[in-house]
DNA sequence: GCTTGACCTAGAGTTCACTCTAACTTGTAT
DNA sequence: ATACAAGTTAGAGTGAACTCTAGGTCAAGC
């Protein structure tokens, strides 16, 4: 299993190597492994993690939403169905965003439109 | 011409009177008006710029922005062109963001799936 | 004439999500 | 041995967009 340092997990996340330590810290990769010296291990696991998080935070998923849905995950198979409907309810933010968005389109668009008749 | 206060403008934009001031402030709303003893009377068409403000603050354009956008406005016609431009590539960018909202979707529904089958 | 409520300004405080700094340690190259 | 690059921590700083506070004004009702 491949391992990596902390610099090659944000280049392979575009993330910073502070932003990282960050997420650590506020709770949303409580896993992470260090060397004999201290330094962190980022494993294949731990990058597909931090893509899906990428992807929480994309779609407006705070910080401390994403570390509760890492707490479960900590707390295993019996908190499948919360994760579950945790994911279900940020699914259906996202749809909800993406239907206003049009509607906010169509405003906008309206508005260019006068803008050029102008 | 129909007038309000600012705690009716308030309520009719789903805005706080603090955000309506700040939004001046900020040189968002450069035209309201005040009465003899200074208080803000805010017109039919103000409420239609606040409201037009709420939906390119929800698609995600900065206040600065917001700002550059009426002051284009306040110097007249000779800048429709260019405000024109300025909301052609926000809708762009909303554009952008609902399709990047949909290919996360799909990654998230994935994780769905594979949550509801453990 | 005095209280009440809605308004005013200037400026301080809050929250979020980073982003950076300072001071230190460690492993490798010369 | 020594310099250097890359890592470590704790904690401070940043920028955006509000949100609130303090202290004051003003018109209307009792």
């Amino acid at each position: 299993m491949a391992q990596y340092s902390i610099s090659e997990a944000a280049r392979q996340t575009s993330l910073s190597c502070h932003t990282l330590r960050y997420y650590e810290s506020a709770g949303l990769m409580p896993g992470v492994s260090k060397d004999a010296s201290g330094r962190r291990i980022y494993t294949d696991f731990d990058l597909k993690t931090l893509k899906f998080i990428k992807v929480l935070r994309e779609t407006g998923m705070s910080i401390k939403q994403i570390a509760e849905y890492g707490e479960l995950y900590l707390k295993g198979k019996k908190t499948v169905r919360q994760r579950k409907d945790l994911l279900e309810s940020h699914r259906q933010k996202i749809l909800g965003r993406i239907k206003e968005h049009k509607e906010y389109l169509k405003i906008i668009e309206a508005k260019i439109a006068v803008t050029s008749g102008k």
